[in-house]
DNA sequence: CGCCCCCACTGTAGCGCTATAGAAACCGCT
DNA sequence: AGCGGTTTCTATAGCGCTACAGTGGGGGCG
């Protein structure tokens, strides 16, 4: 069952046929209509999209590389609003999205072996295989949220400069000892350099170390969310706890939120907390959560827009652009600071 | 930059540089150690996936239909979790998942367009055009919450088992009136009939009818939190507002607590809240919600090892055998159930 | 009436790979 | 030496489609 197939039976060349299906511009409608109701008839659903991407060099899919795992990528609600929005804006083109998982089953490896037109990299490890193989097929590649790279088309966000107001507005009511809760360990410093939580991290002690604020550093599972809430209650037991709370995700501060309230302690009152993201989570935790609002979606439109440019300009064969964006963040100020408890006068604004 | 580059490169014929790629046993591997090296000197990342699929007839790639939006399917962290076992399931296989937007943008419609071994298809509209395609080009195909079709691959959950359940459960404490807060109006009835909204309504009065439980039932937009809101906030105000209110999902159930409250009444004091899922939320709420057990990746990964199960089958010219699973509930009761107010001796066991 | 242009359609040559069958070399054994 | 059996590599023929460069006929225009 192929074009031939129809053509055959309608009498025409097997082009007419292709040209009936895909440039309608090119025959009569009257013909048109023929060639569409014989193929109905027989079955045939409209040219193979093998083939097709074959022949024309396009797949019609764009990868996104989500890592370390999908499972990861996906545990906050902030991800799919990511998501959302790009396969929103990919939409508009026609373009699918294809979830790769970043590493294959030995023989099978989709970031290898999936055809696709590009790629979106997401929050994803440097040195992850999947990344390479991608770079070595040399798809037209957008990177969110990856450390900076010169020569890649990049969307960002301002993660330093949101930390910072973050933590200013902590030091700005009183706190003199903030813990800060991070996830994973990147153990090798020089990737972490410029990963989204060394920015994080490097935007905080920007605003606490100038003003004499004491940090304690707490590092939770990226995967287990009891581990994280285990080191919470560590830190909240500890004789000389911080009484504030600065958090990698909104996901992590409304769990931390939740380990303070049973240990006894207020939020705010004893405890400041506060997120970074402003995923939807954090106007429904009780106290809604002080954090760092970024825009997921805006990051999700760029990214997919800025893949099809560059799809496009390849396709045209056009010189390749290679464009940062970088978004900005705002702090929003909800109920879950407020100044330290044994109040010592706010450091003078 | 192809096979044949690197074949002539080396001095061997293109065939063996792609078992150098591709079968591996079948050359010796000195000879393959030489090829790899040279394809890696001149850049060559691999065989084209696009001529490989159409070559070998396979994709490495499954679509998955997710209906009217995927912003609809995403909004709830349910669907991340199905989602998430899905892509882990394929995984094993080697599969990438890729999320097929239902309406493409008139010429490029990648329910049609886009290559792939099979699909699922979730929750999704029976005349939805996408569903229409995939079932033309006759892919293997599995159903999820759909409506039955005995010639479809089904995995569903039992939902009116469960309704029945949540529903007995307020029946049984004593509550003589029950509001059934549902999204969207499914105005065709013969499509609606077997819909998984339709099951639960079913299962909550075939509960609440025979005990004599007075109901009203109350419709939001399936797009809009808002709209939903609004929707129970005036049910609340109503003189003869329900005792207790039975929710398509765990997330409206979510939001029905918090307008509730806004409204003054205590959960579950004045007003007992029944959810549906279980996910992850559901042990969050404050109270946390009374719901409906489901186990999100469990069907995910039994529709993913179905699907890949019936494109195995096609691959080898099996015939293709027609499964229906249907899944357990179980009724999880938490703190946001509770006898009504004006406490009438419970209806009796 | 003759010229040219445009429309509707066709024929061919790939796109880059792999399946399949088969040739060549090599092995151990009688 | 001769033989089947294996291993290693090669030549060919597609997979199903589309780009591109035609071909021919009909109509507009001078």
């Amino acid at each position: 069952m192929t074009l031939k197939t129809v053509a055959e039976r309608v009498g025409v060349s097997s082009m007419t046929v292709s040209n009936a299906f895909s440039r309608p511009d090119q025959l009569s409608a009257a013909l048109r209509e023929k060639i569409l109701a014989v193929a109905a008839e027989l079955g045939y659903a409209g040219p193979d999209p093998a083939a097709r991407t074959l022949a024309r060099g396009a797949t019609g899919t764009v990868g996104i590389l989500l890592s370390p795992s999908l499972r990861y990528a996906f545990t906050d609600e902030f991800a799919a609003v990511f998501l959302i929005a790009i396969t929103e804006e990919l939409a508009r083109s026609g373009l699918a999205l294809t979830l790769l998982p970043p590493e294959g089953t030995g023989t099978v490896v989709p970031t290898r072996d999936v055809a696709m037109d590009g790629a979106i990299v997401y929050s994803c490890r440097l040195d992850a295989d999947g990344l390479e193989q991608l770079h070595r097929r040399q798809l037209p590649l957008v990177h969110v949220d990856q450390p900076y790279d010169a020569d890649a088309i990049s969307v960002n966000v301002d993660d330093a400069a949101g930390a910072r107001a973050a933590a200013q507005h902590l030091a700005d009511v009183g706190h003199r000892h903030v813990g800060l809760l991070v996830v994973g360990h990147d153990d090798d410093p020089a990737r972490a350099e410029r990963s989204t939580q060394a920015e994080r991290i490097r935007g905080w002690h920007d605003a606490l170390d100038p003003a004499g604020v004491r940090t304690t550093i707490v590092a939770a599972s990226a995967y287990d969310e009891d581990d994280g809430a285990d080191a919470v209650r560590a830190l909240l037991a500890a004789p000389d706890r911080p009484t504030a709370l600065l958090c990698f995700s909104d996901a992590r501060a409304a769990a931390a939120i939740r380990v303070a309230q049973e240990a006894g302690l207020s939020v705010p009152d004893d405890l400041s907390v506060v997120g970074f993201d402003d995923s939807p989570l954090a106007r429904h935790t009780d106290p809604p959560l002080t954090t760092v609002r970024q825009d997921a979606s805006a990051k999700g439109r760029l990214a997919a827009a800025a893949l099809v440019e560059a799809i496009a300009r390849r396709r045209t064969g056009a010189t390749p652009e290679v464009s940062h964006v970088v978004l900005p963040t705002e702090l929003v100020v909800r109920q879950s600071t407020a100044k330290p408890p044994a109040a010592k006068p706010p450091a003078g604004r």
